[in-house]
DNA sequence: AGCGCTATCTACAGAAGTGTCAATAGGGAG
DNA sequence: CTCCCTATTGACACTTCTGTAGATAGCGCT
């Protein structure tokens, strides 16, 4: 009958990064304010007062989750453009690595649930700046003689408003392919992003 | 003692509204997950019960909240059109226009809110079509001659940017800004927008 | 004034979620 | 093999939230 249950003990680093995975999961799939201990304890196949024992409390957890996502979030973009860079990848390949990473992996999702729940204010250290300032550096470098150079904030707004897109495009693109009466053409979402870094790459390096 | 509690008795059409706005608020604020019956009953200065009996339960009172957002953003989205169109205002001034409706009556994150839990799928009928429709009508119009028309997916997708830009600006403004190093200052919120709507102005009508 | 409709209230039931506790058992160390 | 540490569990306490039920009290109508 009641067979008595076999228990998988796991080390405590790998119980808390099969918790903190699937806590990611539901972030991104629900928002932070429907992480649920017991729907997590249930996914990964515990019990959920486990989650607790290696947390401390739903706070804690929410905490390290949060860390988690925001930094598997840098280290991928990190990897993206060490990628790009090494590989002397074009503008729009940059772009079009940056917007998949962001929106497969679902990113841009979890980005938007922190910002709205106002969960993760300032945990970014000017990296927007960092960015801009290195596209800055070569947009200068490739300036045609005789045009005058550009402010920077020209090229910081490009890269805000590159940011905005993609970001927009993961959340909003089906909503929007819908209303613009593309239906769910999936290519219309390739298309949008080569439109879009044509546009960037021509406002950034007018000479190619 | 215990002086009897005065009712203050609305009728249900105006308990209805009462109750409705201040779910929308709530909604606003902190998303379709956290509207508590109790809270919403606070605010407005009524116990629970009462909400139920006028809604039914808390998932029709959801609905209900979702479908008044959604009529109040279209409603106040076509008056700041008509008066644009009626005062023959420029595209930087419309564009200005909406992004200020979008942002300050935090229709942008009501929408970005629904749109990350799924609950207002397909609610839309293609606007996103009629306005580039629009849009692209003028475009041809003020098209200098001898210059080949443009595909109206080059305009489609314009919109669709200036759409992106203007969500992502409500919606990560401020932590962008943060993280540009251009700290709180909100003119720079005004500096981009007035930027974005040249670059637009100048894909569109690069005649002026 | 008296009556009836119904918006509203208080009190309570039930579900679900977080956190506590004592007991159990897996696995490494001696 | 035995012992000890601690990851894990079931049971339970407590809170919060939705929904129900019966009583109550405004307000219009006659």
């Amino acid at each position: 009958m009641a067979q008595a249950k076999r228990r998988i003990r796991r080390t405590a680093e790998e119980a808390r990064q099969a918790i903190l995975a699937a806590a990611v999961e539901q972030l991104r799939a629900s928002g932070p304010a429907s992480i649920r201990l017991a729907e997590i304890a249930r996914d990964v196949g515990v019990s959920h007062p486990a989650i607790l024992h290696h947390f401390g409390s739903r706070e804690e957890l929410l905490k390290a989750v949060v860390q988690e996502a925001l930094e598997r979030l840098h280290g991928e973009l990190f990897e993206v453009l060490s990628h790009a860079e090494a590989s002397e990848a074009s503008s729009v390949e940059i772009l079009d690595a940056m917007a998949e990473t962001l929106e497969t992996a679902g990113h841009a999702r979890i980005i938007a649930w922190l910002s709205l729940s106002g969960v993760a204010d300032a945990m970014d250290r000017g990296r927007m700046r960092q960015v801009a300032e290195v596209v800055h550096a070569r947009r200068l470098e490739a300036l045609p003689h005789g045009i005058k150079a550009p402010h920077f904030e020209d090229t910081l707004f490009t890269c805000v408003l590159a940011t905005h897109a993609i970001m927009g495009e993961a959340l909003l693109g089906r909503a929007l392919r819908q209303s613009s009466g593309l239906g769910d053409d999936p290519a219309a979402s390739t298309r949008f992003r080569r439109w879009l870094a044509r546009l960037l790459v021509e406002k950034l390096e007018p000479g190619e």
